[in-house]
DNA sequence: CGTACCCCACTTTTT
DNA sequence: GTGGGGTACG
């Protein structure tokens, strides 16, 4: 994917034979500097060009930030001479890195491939499993995902007869647990701290969520972040390598770093303080996963000696859509406030549809989107060009709402790809693969392990399972309980008591595949690892039996199987851990293909960092963006708005937005949302103005 | 004891 | 349409 094989470790022979050019301050620049510096603007230029010392770009959208970093990292290479292991640069998403990959290797060629890159999440994973035994950490630690989560928290559940719906709802409990977590509280805090009866019970989870965890050699995605900062802080002498190692710093997106990645940047900082971030604080639209937006404001008070520079060029949108995201998000308190320009003036009006329904509302984008991109057929002499359907992006507040557009899309024959949803990496099939392929490089991954035991049904059910949890469960002979795999190798054997005979015969039988697969690991490759794990699990012929839902889940296989192909290159072992690795950490955009011919649905928040000539916003209702939860609240309801600015900025030249008056599901009528009426008047071309709904002094409340 | 089937509540945003 | 949980049957 985007990160060099080992982007934490030493340079390989091949990475130090990589020329390295000595410092060439003050000579003229070569051909290869030009190129780098030809397509930035003035101020772009310093920011590229400063490259010692700690260092803002605090800069609205589309004004060329994330460029800089790109061009930086060129520049630290080609004129400073700096070797390109010696630069990390942590961006939002793997697609983001990998892209930035792109364009430096257009730029300085082979060398981009040596450049540290990824997401918070991906790098710290990364040195963790390179030297997380240094913090204790087991080598062969797994990542578990919400699901995996879930499933260990309504394990404890069971063991305690309680529902899992209500105050212990696992999704529930999980995200208060992960709030503390982030906030830096251990269990041991929370309990003291804990006030309220479900504070307590929380409390109470969260020191078992943890001690499993342990137990199971898994951490969650909080867990890689915060032991990639006790790595940084806990071991001296890994940590001094780490801040030796990459002694130019960039972080994009900075203003949604949340306070654990904030410390992490810190301490790789410390020494040498190159430290160069950029972001825009009218972007901040996580801080409900503990993003804070003062770790960009305060920048310059933690760094005194910061440079600080401003971007004002505006290179995606025209004046219009700058005009109407200023509109919306000059209506926020405390902002820094930015000037933000475009050579583009005027521009296509905001094109706003007042809706009766939510299907009516697609109905009326699909239209939109058959008139602009009808260049198939009977397209007229003097009409505009065409626009391709990649130039199209339909965003929208919840996945939930993608329903009505999808089937508006497909009546209509119009292809989409759909971003997010429900992720191919957590559908049932695929999951259950991935835990055959986990298992096979664990034997103390329960979560795994259970998942695969019955699927294919083969009977082993509940009360199997309860003995087999029985009989891995810490004991005066193993006071850390027995690793999972072995209990089920016993049980196969006999050795576990009351495991009656069926699932005895069954549980020798998946001993069996696990140790036969794993003795073929060093000798296949990984699509044929997984071709082995579908036929001898009974996977595959489960799935052939299962009719059409069978055949669609057999398709996601085989994709699977496909993608994992990517690692030939790999040793086969280090394939297989990697793939592991690398599909847990997948973000939603990375599904993102901007060169398909379709067009896009995506959320708002899915959608950051990304552009598109064309964009509709979809869902402008009360209730639903700003969304019901976060009326009360003036801080959220900022970040609502902040949300809002994110989308309409999205657009290059064209912009519609539309809301239904009555919302597909819950509670009644929506009103439409607040942000309209925030846009100046003249910029809007309402479409059915004619609509008493829509008219007049008093359109959108204003 | 396990499986198949039916019914229920559910949908903010995600690494 | 969804997935998970509860219930009835084999
Ligand atoms: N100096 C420049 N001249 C021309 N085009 C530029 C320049 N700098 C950036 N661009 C283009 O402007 C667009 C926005 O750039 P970029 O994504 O780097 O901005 P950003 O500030 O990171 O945006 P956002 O914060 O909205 O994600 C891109 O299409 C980029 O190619």
């Amino acid at each position: 994917m985007s990160l060099p094989l080992d982007p934490t470790g030493e340079p390989s022979p091949a990475e130090r034979s990589t020329p390295v050019r000595a410092p060439l301050s003050g000579e003229a620049l070569n051909a290869v500097e030009e190129r780098i510096l030809a397509p930035l603007n003035e101020a772009q230029r310093r920011a590229v060009t400063t490259t010692a010392g700690p260092l803002l770009v605090l800069a609205g959208a589309g004004s060329g930030k994330t460029r800089v970093i790109t061009h930086r990292i060129a520049w630290l290479i080609q004129h400073e001479g700096v070797a390109p292991w010696k630069i990390l640069a942590v961006t939002f998403t793997n697609k983001a890195a990998a892209e930035m990959r792109d364009r430096l290797h257009e730029m300085i060629g082979e060398s981009a491939r040596d450049v540290a890159m990824g997401t918070f999440h991906s790098l710290c994973a990364r040195m963790l499993r390179r030297d997380g035994e240094a913090i204790g950490l087991p080598k062969g630690f797994t990542i578990y995902d919400a699901d995996d989560q879930a499933r260990v928290i309504k394990g404890f559940l069971k063991e305690d007869d309680l529902p899992a719906t209500g105050e212990t709802k696992p999704s529930l409990i999980l995200g208060a647990i992960s709030r503390a977590k982030n906030d830096g509280l251990t269990a041991d805090q929370m309990e003291d701290r804990a006030i309220t009866h479900h504070e307590r019970l929380v409390a109470r989870f969260a020191r078992r969520y943890a001690a499993e965890l342990k137990r199971l050699d898994a951490v969650d995605f909080d867990d890689l972040l915060l032991e990639g900062l006790r790595l940084l802080q806990e071991a001296p002498a890994v940590a001094d390598r780490y801040r030796a190692k990459w002694e130019y710093l960039h972080v994009d997106e900075y203003q949604d770093t949340n306070r654990i990645q904030y410390t992490w940047v810190r301490e790789l900082a410390a020494k040498h303080g190159n430290l160069c971030v950029v972001g825009d604080d009218d972007q901040s639209i996580y801080s409900w996963r503990g993003a804070d937006i003062r770790n960009i404001l305060d920048f310059e008070r933690d760094w005194p000696t910061a440079e600080v520079v401003p971007l004002e060029q505006n290179y995606r949108s025209t004046q219009t859509i700058l005009d109407a995201a200023h509109g919306v998000v000059s209506n926020n308190q405390g902002r820094k406030k930015k000037k933000l320009w475009t050579e583009l003036e005027g521009g296509d009006q905001i094109t706003v549809y007042g809706a009766f329904d939510p299907e009516d509302e697609a109905a009326w984008i699909v239209r939109r989107i058959e008139e602009a991109s009808a260049a198939v057929t009977g397209r007229r002499a003097d009409a505009p060009e065409p626009v391709s359907l990649n130039g199209i992006a339909i965003l929208y507040r919840t996945n939930a709402q993608s329903r009505a557009i999808e089937e508006a899309l497909l009546r209509s024959s119009i292809p989409y790809q759909l971003i997010g949803g429900t992720r191919f990496y957590q559908r049932r099939e695929v999951k259950d693969a991935l835990a055959w392929l986990r298992v096979l490089r664990s034997d103390t991954d329960r979560i795994s392990y259970e998942r695969i035991l019955n699927v294919p049904p083969r009977g082993i059910g509940d009360k199997t399972i309860e003995l087999l949890r029985a009989a891995a469960a810490p004991s005066v002979n193993a006071p850390d309980g027995t690793p999972f795999g072995h209990v089920i190798a016993a049980a196969g054997r006999g050795e576990v008591a009351g495991v009656n005979t069926r699932a005895r015969n069954s549980l020798a039988g998946i001993a069996d595949v696990i140790s036969r697969l794993r003795d073929r690991i060093a000798a296949v490759t990984l699509p044929e690892l997984l071709d082995g794990v579908y036929s001898e699990s009974g996977l595959r012929a489960h799935l052939a039996s299962e009719g059409v839902e069978g055949e669609e889940r057999w398709a996601n296989l085989l994709e699977l199987r496909g993608i994992s192909g990517r690692f030939m290159e790999l040793a086969p072992l280090d394939a297989l851990d990697r793939f592991v690795e690398d599909t847990a950490l997948v973000a939603d955009q990375d599904a993102f293909d901007g060169d398909a011919e379709r067009v896009t649905l995506i959320t708002l928040h899915a959608a950051k960092g990304l552009e598109w000539p064309t964009v509709f916003i979809s869902g402008l209702t009360e209730g639903l963006f700003p969304h019901s939860r976060s009326l009360m609240d003036q801080e959220q309801m900022e970040e609502e708005r902040r949300l809002c600015y994110v989308g309409i900025t999205r657009a290059k030249r064209r912009l519609s937005l539309s809301y239904a008056l009555r919302r597909g599901w819950g509670d009644g009528d929506g009103a439409p949302s607040r942000f309209l009426a925030e846009i100046p008047e003249e910029l809007l071309d309402v479409a059915n103005d004619d609509d008493p709904r829509a008219d007049g002094e008093t359109r959108f409340g204003r």
